[in-house]
DNA sequence: GAGGCGATTATTGCATGCAATGTATTGCAT
DNA sequence: ATGCAATACATTGCATGCAATAATCGCCTC
């Protein structure tokens, strides 16, 4: 899933750390919750260290606030959040492609193309796929894009758009539009006119 | 120094990670070495749990890599690193003024304004100053700008730059030029043109 | 002297205990 | 009942101990 540029701590913290960051996504653990290091250390069948530590780092990406003597909450968003996310969003992944147009191989231009395609199909079909394809394609862009910072600060914005794929706050019209540039940026990729792409 | 723009911890460790993150970005800390928990615990007078949770956070950020069981190395960079900070820098300060524009008050501003002043008058005696009132112009105008994600993703970037400027690596003219900016930057708040500060 | 090999040392990662802090509950007065 | 204070409970934050892992050193062989 998450493309691991690095080694960032031991393998039980980086696993709960994953784990709790999809509960997050996927609302399981709605917003506002106060997540207890002693259940998730129970669960995971550790102590309470490595469960805070992992605490410590979601809070640092920011799905998590921690509060002193008080332990972590599930952050939960305001419309300024909502709006920051997304004007980052719109900064970001424009540079994302251009960079990656500048650097993509023809096998990476092949996968954007499936990619591309399958989403064609899916939203005259299984429109649930949508956004896991959309998904996949931005993820792609951005890893072949090849910048260990631009990558986590695009999946530092996912946690949002996630969620509101989840709880269905994208509006058709966005996504039609969405969609129907990922046929021009494949084509962009193929001429490598990174600032098209862009 | 840094703007708590919301709580991420306790303040032992908030401390903790301030003071480290400031000798890596003075050069204290030169890149590569290896910071480990216990001399950390040792001068701080704490034990060895809330160093490495520093030294985690630290590693969330991008400031040093955590290898598993070989502890935090202070981060090194490759000329692909410096080049992605830049770019993204170049990207991100620019939105940063354009929202803090949009919202400053008159004492942001008038903080702004002091700081230029100061600059100015370093240029022509003290140089060494320069750097630090450059970093805190720019701190302040990304606080001001009231996005948290923002705020974590310019710091991010940072590492880097204060670096080249510690080891000479920023030319003189670059200097100049980027100094030169300040006053119009302060003067395109008070006009609260945001497009003009972008 | 260069290059492996085993023992020694240093360091990490985690469990556990406990004091400090925060939260919930109970009892009491009104 | 309602507001409030005192108490009991839950949770955090940190120290400490120890096993597991990695780095280092001395030694031997070639």
């Amino acid at each position: 899933m998450s493309s691991e540029s690095q080694p960032r701590g031991s393998e039980t913290i980086r696993q709960m750390h994953e784990a709790i960051r999809q509960r997050i996504l996927s609302g399981a653990y709605e917003a506002g919750r106060h997540i207890t290091a002693a259940d998730l250390a129970g669960e995971f069948g550790v102590s309470r260290t490595p469960a805070r530590e992992a605490l410590l780092m979601l809070a640092q990406e920011g799905f998590v606030e921690v509060f002193p003597n008080r332990g972590a909450y599930v952050r939960s968003w305001s419309e300024e959040d909502i709006e920051e996310v997304f004007q980052l969003r719109i900064l970001l992944e424009p540079h994302a492609a251009w960079r990656a147009a500048q650097v993509a191989t023809d096998e990476d231009i092949e996968v954007l193309d499936r990619l591309a395609r399958e989403m064609e199909v899916a939203a005259k079909g299984d429109r649930d796929k949508l956004p896991g394809l959309n998904d996949q394609f931005h993820r792609r862009i951005t890893a072949i894009s090849g910048g260990a910072r631009l990558e986590r600060f695009i999946d530092a914005t996912y946690e949002l758009v996630l969620q509101a794929q989840t709880y269905g706050r994208f509006d058709e019209q966005d996504m039609a539009r969405s969609m129907m540039h990922h046929r021009d940026l494949v084509s962009a990729f193929r001429h490598r006119d990174a600032e098209l792409a862009r």
